[in-house]
DNA sequence: TATGAATGAGCGTTCATTCAT
DNA sequence: GATGAATGAACGCTCATTCAT
């Protein structure tokens, strides 16, 4: 009894990740407004009214999808934001945190840019973000790491480049994603308005001589 | 009759206008989602069939739509980046006029951003906006007044940061608009790391010999 | 203009008319539950699609017919009901139109007999007519016309046998209900212990002879 | 085996109790509407599929769940019908019973008023009850307990005011009911024009000669 | 050329019914 | 016999598109 229950969830939960691949799949293809439920379905080998088996609507289902795959990050995000580590090192793990998360979930795109089923949802999770940035770079300039510039404007930029990075995620490969990223880390940790001195490593990838 | 002929492509001309001023009213009022042929007609005050006299269906009127709004855009840039002047005087020219332009026309906004009615069409024109930027980069650092970064990278850092932009746009003053713009300024002409020689402010950390 | 605005206005209530009618159609058939977009538009020789153009959803039109059927119905009894006669002669009045109402439109029977697309509307039109008997009877004990019994009970009596006559509109000829409906003023004027004194045509009806 | 056999019949009769239960429940919170195959089984403890083994389908449901609160009813009724009594006495014993059943059953209101699932079944149930009532009244016409009206309309009288019997167990209470039936019985049998003889009441307007 | 009515495809959703387990 | 997942038909509704006037 007790087995076949679990057994029964577990293959409940299975289903709903087929279908959670089936709406990602979707949602790439055809972009957020072109999901529909019949088209999740097909692709999912099922039929539309199937899947209210294991959501209750369509709303139900994409904040299902959302949740899968922006909460993680976010929640690695955070935590990377509460660790006992210098501000530029935390922007580092968190830049480097987005690009596997694209990588992983490459519906993270859609979400986040722009287009989303959710339009308040949206916009609460960019200000999350946002503020998690805000609070690194207010942290690395007291901690002297970072200019004193004004930090919304500096989290605006990296929160611009990163969704540069989804967009990228979308056309390019993965060598180019890579470095692209590490352009970022360098410029922003490295020689970006951020940083209060040249650091030694982008030292090293920018040789003087390569000035004029 | 030619005189009659060019009357009637006048008249047409007008008609047009006024539909795109509609379209535009309803892509900022209710999204890109929200177009319909209908809201468009009310709100130029038409009947849905009658705009099928000026396009051949919504697609053909949104793509009017799009050009009416992004190309004057694309090519006053287009022309700045063609100019007689130094590529940082381009970028900063570029970047002004990006502003004023999405001050101007807020639908922009709706366009660039994620959400479109014709992926193909966005990603053409992003990568329009991307190699004019890349070929200033180029000359910039041929020129010799930016750093020999990989210049596609730092294409995406501005095409990211100007998308912000945009969000920016839909929620913030002109005047959080305006500094946002300053400060991307200052951060890639003075600052940021496209650029070979340090600002006045980060001299601190760097050698005023570099310094021209 | 102005003609073809009047005239196009005549063109919608016509319209508005035939659907009425389908509607009507499809309620006696198929019942309340039974009415489908679909089905009225078939019925009017219209797609379901096309209804939309005159009713902004489902409830409107049923509405509308509700109001078509029920509703001067009840504004005919009601004016009844404020005549200058006597309680028997207002009763005799309203029992006839009630009969006029029904074999004019047989829906009328749909609407009233238990089922409703609208179970609060129902119940607030047959507490309406039911107030209208209460008020006329009270009247009748006032003016010694009636005897004095619970003047509630009493009308949901006459209220039950109404009911009665619309189920007999369903199977029966247009005779048999006058018969009915003829029995019922009888009834309730002449010999129904509403009555406070035996009426002079029920004696004619029912010689005494015919008492044992 | 046959023990067996019989032992499962038994089995089948409980579960199929349990369900004409639930029925019955979800029949009286959501209406005839609002039944659904779903609700029934959840409410008796089961899932849809397993009410297949006991009805065909939803109809052979519905029309178990009809006979079992009708049928009673209609036997009570009926071998009531056949007693050795008189006329007036077989018409007051059933218009308690009805009201009786009608406190048992609530779900018999919602059968009986309108709205029902067949409409057919509902047709042949009040014929079925209109003819014992009409043989009533022809008996009491006979036996002279009964003035000679229209036995038909009689019963149709009747019959509409037990209608508005249900009606009135839908909002009312008890006791209102109670008086609405005694009001009824004193109506039909006492002063009703049914009766041939006038009930004391009654007496002023006829002559006290016309009492047996 | 403008209108407005009609259409038909499609959407999200519900639900009776089937069937392998 | 019970389950629960799957199905398919239907429903109310929207909307791009067509077309006679």
């Amino acid at each position: 009894m007790r087995l076949s229950k679990a057994r029964k969830e577990a293959v409940t939960a299975v289903m709903k990740n087929t279908i959670f691949e089936a709406a990602g799949s979707v949602l790439e293809k055809h972009g957020v407004g072109g999901v529909t439920m019949d088209r999740v379905a097909t692709t999912a080998g099922l039929t539309a009214g199937s899947l209210y088996n294991y959501f209750r609507n369509k709303d139900d289902l994409m904040q299902f999808v959302y949740s899968r795959v922006v909460e993680p990050f976010f929640q690695y995000v955070e935590r990377t934001s509460k660790l006992q580590r210098s501000a530029p090192e935390k922007l580092k793990e968190i830049l480097h945190s987005v690009r596997d998360g694209c990588i992983e979930h490459r519906v993270l795109i859609r979400f986040w840019v722009g287009e989303n089923h959710n339009d308040q949802r949206r916009k609460d999770d960019r200000m999350r973000f946002f503020k998690i940035l805000v609070a690194i770079i207010e942290r690395g300039i007291c901690e002297g790491s970072f200019r004193p510039h004004n930090p919304a404007n500096s989290a605006r930029v990296l929160q611009g480049c990163l969704q540069e990075l989804f967009e990228l995620l979308e056309a390019a490969s993965n060598e180019e994603v890579n470095e692209y990223i590490d352009f970022l880390i360098d410029a922003s940790l490295g020689e970006f308005p951020l940083h209060a001195k040249k650091a030694s490593k982008s030292a090293k990838a920018v040789p003087p001589s390569s000035n004029p």
